[in-house]
DNA sequence: TTGATATATCTTGTGTACCATATGGGGTCG
DNA sequence: CGACCCCATATGGTACACAAGATATATCAA
């Protein structure tokens, strides 16, 4: 009987008001979501920071049980943001200088294949959009406009990475983002970083749009490895 | 997670004899090794196995309770071996050709990336060792062994991976050697591959003992290419 | 005053009971 | 005889209680 009035219900809220999916995502889910995004954007190499997770003190913060949260825990050590220690607790993983370049570096493979497939399969008007995410620092230099050029800037590498069209470089590159984000915003101020970033972007979207394969490819892996190279010079004041 | 393992082992590792740490290992952990492995070493290309798994039969069959196993499920998850459909079931993901084709082309990426790294930071010695691998092919074609010819084979691309030196590369392709380990291990019988993959293999080894960074990273990168490349056209049976 | 030991407390790991819901078979009504 | 409805059951999701272990603190002895 339950049942029925459940479906009949539901058959009835197709009508005024578009009925609510969040049903169907579990708290697990949510709760991984949610730490993510709160972990992200958390500058850990502010030190005075405070590191270490609470289990409790996240299940009163979220409403849920230990049960779901642990299991969004269990992603996120996975995933490399977290480390939980047993029986001492639960701490957020501060990269050392060495992983941010490794991850850097595997950004630089993944993001010069998706620029090669971009080149085979990639539609002229798909590559075309490259050029528009440039068009409000076409006039004025972008160091005025550095927080806007900043995120034009992450936006125009996962563009390229779109463009190659394999979901799975796609996603591996999604979480790798959150960490190399951070470390992209930072540089993207110094010495003139901006100014270069943007010659070697039309440089790409040029080849791009030639179908130089090789010549994407190696454009892109060696901008990201330009980066590599300037976090190793510069970026001591990591881990 | 293996922190206290790690722990255990480096202090044990100075006395004569180590203390047994498998206590400090959590059931979870466990589970989670033993459903990988279990996973990995099933065909699931054989469609008449059962992609099924049960919860309940799976902690009768561990003699554990439900909750490492649901924890280890969801990591399993997370890394794309199973996919859990509420209140319907947990089914091993059989990979589609385009998804397995997705991740021959970032294992290209990864280890072309890897042979790059080798030229700059690999010994000589390092190197030297790849061409051991394949001493006892020298004679025989490898048409006569070809099992021990295709683990040699994977040993080769795992064995420049780690002579790339950067950990996030070693632990990325990690997982994916599981996939793709049974579409290597499948191919290399077709044709004449076994016969111009160890041409190639020859060709890689030359280019990092000459510290020839580009030309070893477009060999290994071509060679990964090839396969995705022969995937793409003889390999209609999968997905 | 200092050192060690016992204990309280805090933290994660595991087991178990309960809940919500989709599915499929059996029954009933037309 | 057929179509529809209803409910039993199975399954994953969640909550909670207890266990194991490590740290910090308090207390006692030298």
């Amino acid at each position: 009987m339950n049942t029925t009035v459940t479906m009949l219900e539901r058959v009835a809220g197709t009508a005024p008001l578009a009925l609510a999916p969040l049903n169907a995502v579990s708290l697990r889910d949510q709760a991984h979501a949610l730490l993510k995004n709160a972990i992200a954007d958390t500058d850990i190499y502010d030190s005075n920071q405070e590191l270490r997770l609470d289990e409790r003190q996240l299940t009163q913060a979220l409403g849920v049980s230990r049960t779901p949260i642990r299991e969004a825990l269990s992603l996120l050590e996975q995933q490399g943001f977290i480390r939980t220690i047993p029986r001492r607790g639960i701490y957020i993983v501060r990269k050392s200088k060495r992983e941010i370049i490794e991850m850097v570096q595997v950004w630089a493979a993944l993001e010069s294949m998706a620029a090669r497939l971009a080149t085979l399969h990639a539609t002229d008007a798909e590559i075309a959009k490259l050029r528009h995410l440039f068009d409000g620092f076409q006039n004025s230099p972008p160091s005025e406009h550095m927080h806007e050029y900043s995120d034009a800037n992450i936006a125009f590498h996962t563009a390229v990475i779109a463009l190659g069209g394999s979901q799975t470089i796609i996603d591996a590159t999604r979480d790798l983002l959150l960490h190399v984000r951070a470390i992209r915003r930072a540089t993207i101020t110094q010495s003139d970083r901006a100014a270069r970033s943007i010659i070697d972007h039309l440089k790409i979207i040029e080849a791009l749009e030639r179908r130089d394969t090789e010549l994407a490819e190696r454009l892109t892996r060696q901008h990201t490895l330009d980066l590599a190279a300037h976090v190793e010079r510069y970026c001591d004041f990591l881990g």
